[in-house]
DNA sequence: TCCATAATTCATGACATATGGAAATAAAGA
DNA sequence: TCTTTATTTCCATATGTCATGAATTATGGA
């Protein structure tokens, strides 16, 4: 993960609907939600998710499937671990006494 | 942390300055670095890394502390780790197998 | 083929954000 | 006290972002 990549995440994250989109699609896992179930399950527009989706997805933040009518979306694993990554690998580099217990208190148990 | 603090931290790394301005100030640990090296490392002027320094403030990513004239600041890892845990507690709540791998990518060998 | 459903794309107006110049504040030293 | 240095604050402008309404594409079924 370069630096563009990770400005276009962390942005794809700091808006209301398209941060309350991305945790619906990491706690769905594996089953994922349509477009339209998001929609409604967070009260927004079609196009107004749509266009939110869609950051998420250039983001590498989310992928998408078209299951016949519905267009299904998925967290993008790869992609949150690429972020998350590019923050915390400066910190290990440098200052591995900064890194270790913010590692350890990210387990939260599982 | 709630929705709106991770919202504005989100959105305070979503810009190439106050990215580079935390990373820089994540690998200074400890010792931190005063408002001038700053800008000057990142070849901003003072008065727009001042500003991007508030933002980062505000969102509780960085703390300052007066000495003399300078003014040093420091990343805040309870920030960091507030904001990580906002997302990765979601992650492991739901699907504990979608989060174990993401976790132990995370420790980067530290 | 025609219609209904699911979702996206496009254009627009409203609002927020970033940057630069100039001025202001704060502290140290002559 | 006056000057210099460090940093912030204020203001104006340019740019970017967001939600909305209308139109468009794609699929499935009558």
């Amino acid at each position: 993960m370069d630096m563009i990549s990770a400005l276009t995440a962390f942005s794809a994250l700091s808006q209301k609907t398209r941060l309350e989109a991305f945790r619906l699609l990491v706690t769905a896992g594996d089953a994922g939600m349509s477009a339209g179930d998001i929609a409604e399950a967070l009260d927004v527009r079609q196009n107004t998710l749509s266009a939110n989706l869609a950051v998420l997805l250039q983001a590498g933040l989310v992928r998408n499937q078209r299951e016949g009518r519905v267009i299904r979306y998925f967290a993008d694993t790869d992609g949150m671990r690429g972020m998350l990554g590019f923050l915390l690998q400066d910190c290990c580099g440098g200052r591995p006494e900064l890194c270790q217990p913010l590692i350890e208190d990210l387990t939260c148990g599982c």
